[in-house]
DNA sequence: TAGCTTTTGAGAGCTACTCTCATTTTATGG
DNA sequence: CCATAAAATGAGAGTAGCTCTCAAAAGCTA
């Protein structure tokens, strides 16, 4: 849900010459971009300005990344959390097992917490990065879909299966969203299991 | 959810004719980029096109609709769900509630099928386009959240009213999407009825 | 070192979208 | 009915995201 960009790069020893600079290219427009963004603004940031400051041509830079917003938005990690999915107990009820996976994604995007405050501030100022967001949240949700059909004992592209994923999809994307329009100042993980638990049992009637 | 466009040139008297010529530029605009896009398909057909057949310049086109993607899609229909669904009886369940309008927003959208399907093939079609309707799909959700909030006797901002509509508005846009995925064959209050069942009671086991 | 493949840069081109300013068209008040 | 204000339009220039082509540079293989 929320990726690392850092790399360290000590960790890609035996590729070759040619895929360790592509990977220091890639981290070195998305750096640029970040650096551009929290001073200057999304809008204002051009690429020929990311271009420049990641000493690549604009070419290159669309070579890497397809649009602007994916600069900045571009996970790696749909494919880890399937992976964590499936790990967890075949018995385990999925619901239960999404719930794990959650607050593990949260923890590790605390590590990398300046960017999730950025990626979340442009999701609620800039409607261009909101929308492109929303894309990769069901994309993720297809990976998804394919293991709550495992659980479930379904297909993947049942009806079912996948309304109730995006459901999931859709809430999930209004926490982050709920949390970047109230500053940013309650814990995702809370909220989190506030939202899961909505899903699961409906609206509790009255409170405030 | 689905809107009408072409609207019937003799029910609007009492509108001066500024108004008058407004309403009738709109709507030129808007035929004008349904046919080109039969005829050549979406990225195909540019903004000067439409002006072109519209008898405008491109400067109105922009000044009429914000995007591209805004003629195809915008509606006009938001705020006439959000009466219906409060001339529903206060006691009703508002899952009933909802369920109602869904199937008179079918029954609207049915009149207006070319459009429907249009709109279904653009959104599969054309990333752009479904990331426009995406966005559309969660203004409406606030409007929604504002009557469900009522209903629950909580507040439209709660986390949870914002999750549970969310979620709502998730599963739908996935109905909407299976619907056209595969070739709008079935129907779609049927496949309505069935979302809204898992939405309420959870993904029942097995099946196929 | 020679020859092949991949990556890059330069640059031209398209189109969505914005802004400005002059011109036309509609509304209004005397 | 005409003069004047207000609103809508068109023309045109400009920005920026994005695509494509082609030739030069860099890494790979033998």
């Amino acid at each position: 849900m929320t990726p690392v960009h850092s790399s360290s790069p000590a960790d890609v020893p035996q590729l070759g010459l040619r895929e360790r600079k592509k990977i220091k290219t890639r981290t070195a427009i998305r750096d640029a971009t970040y650096a551009l963004i929290e001073e200057q603004g999304y809008e204002a940031t051009t690429v020929e300005q990311i271009a420049e400051r990641a000493e690549v041509s604009p070419s290159t830079v669309f070579r890497y990344f397809p649009t602007k917003e994916d600069i900045v938005l571009t996970d790696e990690y749909d494919s880890v959390m399937q992976d964590e999915l499936r790990a967890r107990p075949a018995d385990e009820p999925w619901m239960e097992s999404v719930r794990h996976i959650l607050h593990r994604a949260l923890d590790v995007s605390e590590a990398d917490h300046e960017i999730t405050r950025l990626r979340a501030h442009l999701m609620i100022q800039v409607p261009a990065v909101r929308a492109r967001m929303m894309e990769s949240m069901s994309v993720t949700g297809r990976l998804l879909a394919e293991v709550i059909a495992e659980r479930a004992g379904r297909d993947a592209d049942d009806l079912e299966v996948r309304v109730q994923t995006m459901s999931l999809i859709g809430g999930l994307t209004e926490v982050y969203q709920y949390w970047a329009e109230n500053g940013m100042r309650d814990d995702l993980h809370g909220l989190t299991d506030r939202a899961l638990h909505v899903l699961e049992h409906g609206l509790p009637p009255k409170k405030p």
